[in-house]
DNA sequence: TCGATGAATGGGAACGTTCCCATCATAGGT
DNA sequence: ACCTATGATGGGAACGTTCCCATTCATCGA
């Protein structure tokens, strides 16, 4: 079993030293001259030679890593991000190292260590608790870091995520133009996600000026549950102006779409009669009888942006005021917000 | 700006020496005195120590690194088998370098050989190409590997996928059971991916012995085209039997149930009236109207068979002839397999 | 009492790089 | 012709580990 050939065999092979050879794969071919390049091209196509990553990391300190934490990898948002990240990764030459921490703060921190462990040299972090203490140990170890959509107030990093003003601005906007009136906001439980907490904010700072009337219902439990409020926010007599008045869901992400969706299904609920729309659009939102209406979030634009903000940090070792960088969401209307009556 | 401590830094701290530190973390703590470990404990706690992996993985050439490559990460199939993957990596101590290929054949090589000067330990292949030259080196240096969903025939490597043969039997099955009689087959070109082929052939093969009669289409370009195709199979006449009989689609994956739904939707079909049917189970294939029936993959348990083989393939070094690890598709009927009249 | 055994511990080379510094030739300015 | 700047190249230490090989010291059977 062959061994792998390391930058010694190479430069022997080419008649040349290691350093030459290791400029060479360094980047540095302007140093060197033209014929001694050709010979060591060849002598590396020879043995089909392929520097050690392990090695350069520790020597150099560079390991040429880019670690990802992701609170939940099965969450299709979570998963575009991660590609636009991996693409902008591979544009600068890194490598993508993933962790899931299925919503684990424990995990989260043992991830955490294990990326540091690999001398990452920055670190994307959809968090799932808030291991403070942790990240503050790598920032003032001088790696960059970027927060992934939810926020970290004890963390000094960069934030790249939805403008969630402006998306709860198009999403109420967009409600009231449709003639929905009385509206039901669901989320998961928004303690411990930032982005949770802001949507839910500005929904409800949102309402006044448009002359609307709104609750919000935090999803803590079994459908269900979620099943008797819808139907009973469906079902109660009107508030503010007698008779019926058209009702509109309005859900905080992916994951609470699918829930409702689900039980307005049980519930036999029409969509559009009754309003449903969703922050995060999924492939079957097109698909749902008269279509659910969406927030799109650009997600690729959000990883690029992630991987920006790393190498700008990693750059200006010098600690600058942490940015925020918001994104645009795009509303994609459909049937479930077109009251037919 | 602190630096990570050493080793060296620790065994001082403790009074011991950079082996005993070493061993303490390489988990050869039996050999060590109680009061030894101890101290060495302490003093890593207090300095905050990790094991440099890089470090590691150039001494002992251990990285403790696994590589994936994923032919689509945003295929949810994908996702949830890399899910499996993780979880069994974690529980090895394990780290998971993910790299998704977009279905590039070129971006593949170029991933592989990343992967590769990473020091990964094993890799789980999805292919996209057939990078058989880059393979065949690979393990020709001794490295584990195991091929994902997509056969590549000339690499010797174990595979873990879903029994194809039995999932055909199960779907006709099934389908013939609720009365449908005549079939199209839908998958996406079968040339380059192995699961298709297989699947294809087992329709076929399948059809005779229970008395169906069924025809397959190829996905090649826009939905346009399958919509047609499509139209022109449910609103033909009767092929074996006179009359109208009851028709199903066939789906080969999810992206092809994703198409087909949408297509059946802007043909005005009811689901169940006709058929539908596919392989991959899906968050959204419970809420399209009656229900889309499926059979759904065990992902979690093709992640976790995975990592098993690498690990059992890296153990043995003799090369033993390699293994297939067929999964037993399950099925879920819903509506869209029921005939109402 | 003594060498053999074995357990606990430590010193140092090596892993494959990078990078500082040295060397050497060539050329250019005086 | 000489000194220096410049560019191409190479030697060797260092990065933080692991692991082979000592070394020490207590224990034990004869």
């Amino acid at each position: 079993m062959p061994r792998r050939a390391t930058i010694i065999e190479v430069a022997r092979e080419a008649g040349a030293s290691k350093t030459s050879v290791s400029r060479y794969f360094a980047g540095e071919r302007d140093k060197l001259s033209p014929a001694l390049c050709k010979r060591i091209a060849a002598a590396a196509l020879r043995l089909d030679y392929r520097p050690n990553q392990m090695a350069r990391g520790l020597k150099a300190g560079r390991s040429r890593l880019i670690g990802m934490l992701v609170a939940d990898i099965r969450n299709p948002f979570s998963v575009a991000v991660m590609h636009g990240v991996e693409r902008a990764c591979r544009e600068q030459g890194l490598a993508l190292l993933v962790c899931n921490t299925d919503n684990d703060p424990e995990l989260e921190r043992t991830h955490l260590a294990l990326m540091s462990s690999y001398q990452v040299e920055g670190l994307v972090i959809n968090a799932s608790g808030s291991p403070d203490a942790e990240l503050q140990a790598l920032t003032g170890q001088g790696l960059p870091l970027v927060l992934l959509d939810r926020e970290l107030s004890a963390v000094q990093a960069d934030l790249v995520g939805l403008d969630n003003t402006r998306a709860l601005d198009l999403a109420l906007d967009h409600l009231a133009e449709q003639g929905y009136a009385e509206l039901l906001y669901l989320s998961e439980p928004p303690e411990r996600a930032s982005p949770r907490r802001e949507r839910l904010a500005h929904f409800q700072a949102g309402l006044a000026t448009r002359r609307l009337s709104g609750e919000a219902y935090t999803m803590s439990g079994s459908d269900k549950e979620l099943q008797r409020a819808i139907k009973a926010f469906l079902t109660r007599s009107g508030l503010e102006r007698s008779g019926n008045t058209p009702r509109a869901l309005l859900c905080a992400n992916g994951a609470v779409t699918l829930a409702a969706t689900r039980a307005l299904q049980r519930l036999g609920v029409r969509l559009g009669e009754t309003g449903l729309m969703g922050i995060d659009e999924l492939d079957w939102c097109a698909l749902i009888a008269p279509g659910i209406t969406t927030l799109a979030q650009p997600t690729e634009a959000i990883g690029r942006q992630a991987v920006a903000s790393l190498l700008a940090n990693s750059v200006s070792q010098t600690a600058v005021e942490p940015r925020q960088h918001r994104f645009e969401p795009r509303l994609i209307a459909r049937g479930s917000t077109r009251l037919t009556g």
